[in-house]
RNA sequence: GGGGAGAUACUCAAGCGGCCAACGAGGGCAGACUGUAAAUCUGCUGACUACGUCUUCGCAGGUUCGAAUCCUGCUCUCCCCA
């Protein structure tokens, strides 16, 4: 209710608002690039960075240090507890609010995140889905533990046909998000899509940062050693109680319990590590390549050639 | 010096006369993804002028209509006895 109002202030708004969205691969320097326009621009910074809101996770997550946080205001870094119940739905609807609190007295602001669905969420938006009760989940995914994932096809088939033909059937995490929204609502998940996203009051110009995939990777082998110096281990051993929370089902956290519960060496873990990271962003390109509009730059792109290229996007958008 | 075991694609590892370009796993690559998303899932992985062709299973010969699979020699690795 609250943020609708919000919503319709900014509506009123003559003065087109831009939202400069940094994109590409972990490790490639989105941060700096981010605090680095932050100064430029005079504006702040919203984190869409699916880990980054926890605040048990910095180490492992390379959230913004504290000089970083200094030197450029961030929102959503370290403002949830991997206690919390928490997801891009919710994500979306607190940065669209903080948006256009931001819009105010901004005509830019910047987002910068490396998980690809929350970026979307923000700049292109979701459909509405109802809250279902989390019973249902959970009872999901017992089913299949127990009988696996052909029961869980055969109810999604009954109850929404379409989606059945149309999600991965084989992905056990989208057949179940399909089915709890049927069962939870009573209503076929797929008649909730395409009901016609709230629309933004604001445009979006992407930058992407990326590099040859042997520098990338790279960079993660050597950030990963540096988190392990900067003692990852420590933190994930504080951590260790809640390991089977979701937020914690996450690189560089998941091997090290595994380390810590015995089954691994360190060595191991920490090579698992890289490799895993490696892995995600490799998704991660995936995802942003995607994006057809997005501003294209090697890692060690200048910064003013990157805002000289910002600016005249900005004024094909502005005419 | 004598005896035994083994050499298979990037790695490990099946296959032991045709159904083998060769099971499986790892690794790698590519992709999907609207509330678990750093999650989850899928495909490909000898070469190519690709629903076909060509070259592969240590090397060189041989047997056979046909060999990664059988025989001979060679090279290398490992184990045991001297």
């Amino acid at each position: 209710m609250e943020h609708n109002t919000a919503i319709n202030a900014v509506a009123n708004y003559t003065m087109t608002k831009f939202l400069i969205s940094i994109i590409g691969p972990t490790a490639i320097g989105k941060t700096s690039l981010s605090i680095k326009l932050a100064q430029h621009f005079n504006t702040e910074i919203i984190s869409a960075d699916s880990r980054q809101f926890y605040k048990e996770m910095q180490i492992g997550t390379a959230a913004p240090s504290k000089e970083e946080l200094a030197a450029a205001k961030h929102h959503f870094i370290h403002h949830k507890s991997i206690k919390d119940n928490y997801n891009v739905g919710a994500f979306e609807k607190e940065a669209l609010q903080c948006l256009n609190t931001l819009f105010k007295t901004k005509d830019v602001v910047i987002i910068v995140g490396g998980s690809g669905l929350y970026v979307d969420a923000v700049t292109k938006g979701l459909d509405e889905f109802p809250e279902v009760d989390k019973n249902i989940r959970e009872d999901l995914n017992k089913q299949l533990k127990e009988h696996g994932i052909s029961v869980l096809q055969t109810q999604l088939k009954q109850l929404d046909n379409h989606s059945f033909n149309a999600i991965a059937i084989d992905n056990p995490h989208r057949v179940i998000r399909a089915l709890e929204i049927c069962i939870g609502s009573g209503k076929p998940y797929s008649s909730f899509l395409n009901k016609g996203k709230e629309k933004r009051n604001f445009k979006t110009i992407t930058v992407g940062l990326s590099a040859e995939r042997n520098v990338i990777y790279n960079r993660i082998n050597q950030r990963v050693n540096l988190m392990m110096k900067q003692g990852l281990l420590e933190e994930v051993k504080a951590l260790v109680p809640y390991q089977t929370l979701n937020a914690l089902n996450t690189v560089g956290y998941k091997e090290l319990f595994n380390y810590l519960n015995g089954e691994w060496t360190l060595d191991f873990a920490v090579s698992e590590i890289k490799k895993n990271t490696r892995r995600f962003a490799k998704r991660q390109l995936t995802w942003f390549k995607k994006n057809e509009t997005a501003l294209w730059f090697d890692y060690t792109a200048d910064l003013n050639d990157i805002i000289k290229k910002l600016e005249k996007k900005y004024l094909t958008f502005k005419n």
